[in-house]
DNA sequence: GTGGTCTAGACCACA
DNA sequence: GTGGTCTAGACCACA
């Protein structure tokens, strides 16, 4: 379920929180479910577990799961409203891949068309 | 004309050579254009020398720019390839930011909305 | 293992970047074996970490290794694209060199042996 | 019949010795010919004399030309002796090259028929 | 420990 | 003047 590239230039505790936000917007990890332990999700993807751990406190941080001490972590209630504005650190990034796109020579249809292609791969908020 | 965030995570050199690129889209800088020397973009923006030559070697290595030994850096030929596919490392980038922007609670509509924007600032390569 | 002259003109970082080449070529250097350090290898032989850094970007670059941060760089996967044309940049080189050694007053019969003698030297790709 | 590639990482006096040579190899510049002066050949190709003047030493150091006061530059006579063996500065441009080679992907055969290819441009030194 | 970025400053070839 | 290479040394994120 969490796949993650070792040669990636992507620090891994990045990969390891996106890869379990996308599990909770698939719906493959549901509120209150309980996330692997840091050692046994380090242990099966063969990564240091401090990385685990950062990973966790990550998505602790930005309320994505909530930890009970001595019980382990958990996914937290998606109390997200709904925004009608991207966040602006999120905005510069994806200001700065269309940029690079277009450089390459693709047009905005056919990136339109994959953003479609990604977001349509999750159930979007508002349809939750 | 081009803009750097000091405190900004992404890599100075790397915003430099963003900046150059989307000059180039917005018009401003055409083809054979000289850069500003290396010591002069260093000395205004307030970098290092040797940020900024690591910037344009590597706009040098994706053919956006050439360097005239003795005599500074140009704008080189818009190669005007046509890309039918987001290359792989960007539509990655692509994903994660979409990814992120969703999980936020931003629905598709606005991101979309946003490309449109971003895109419409530049002229495409098939408009020139 | 790692042969540099730091007299030559030729860049320290791309002497070592050959070299890594030549092992890999040679069968010393095998799939996802560990490089070493760059601070090692800086040690080792003589030169500023900062050289080694940049010979294993320009590597990492073309595929030749791959770092995983934290942990180190190693031999990337041999992709075995067999090449029926030389690429430009090194054709031109190529070139050079052999109307030099041409000019020289070696004839085209030695300059072959020669080119045998060196590919005898290392693995060919399509004999791995 | 000088042909100069100003965007090329080879330093443009060189190229324009390296043009020379291949002149003379392809039986276009004879013994005792003028060359063209500094000034004349700068303004054709649009470079600074101060170039051409250097080209013009590397190739009279390697008495390929020699130089009459007041009268110019001349191809000098073809004094080389048939040589059985690479030079060693070109023996190692011509090893770096083919390791490069090799190790892009193309065999042996392919490199060996591009040798006669550029040596058949040229009329060999034992054959003049 | 690992590599990546950056500075300050030197030296070089080239034009 | 131009860019390219290199050193010495600092600081950083990551594992």
């Amino acid at each position: 379920m969490i796949k993650i590239d070792l040669k990636s230039s992507i620090p891994i505790y990045e990969q390891i929180s996106r890869e379990i936000k996308k599990n909770i917007l698939k719906g493959f990890f549901k509120e209150n479910d309980p996330l692997p332990s840091v050692r046994k999700l380090a242990a099966s993807i063969g990564v240091n577990p401090n990385t685990i751990a950062k990973a966790y406190q990550e998505l602790e941080r930005n309320n994505v799961i909530y930890t009970v001490t001595g019980r382990g972590a958990f996914i937290a209630e998606n109390n997200n409203k709904t925004l009608n504005k991207i966040p602006e650190n999120l905005l510069n990034t994806l200001k700065n891949v269309v940029i690079e796109i277009i450089y390459s020579g693709v047009n905005e249809k056919i990136i339109i068309e994959e953003v479609k292609k990604i977001s349509s791969e999750f159930k979007g908020k508002d349809s939750e």
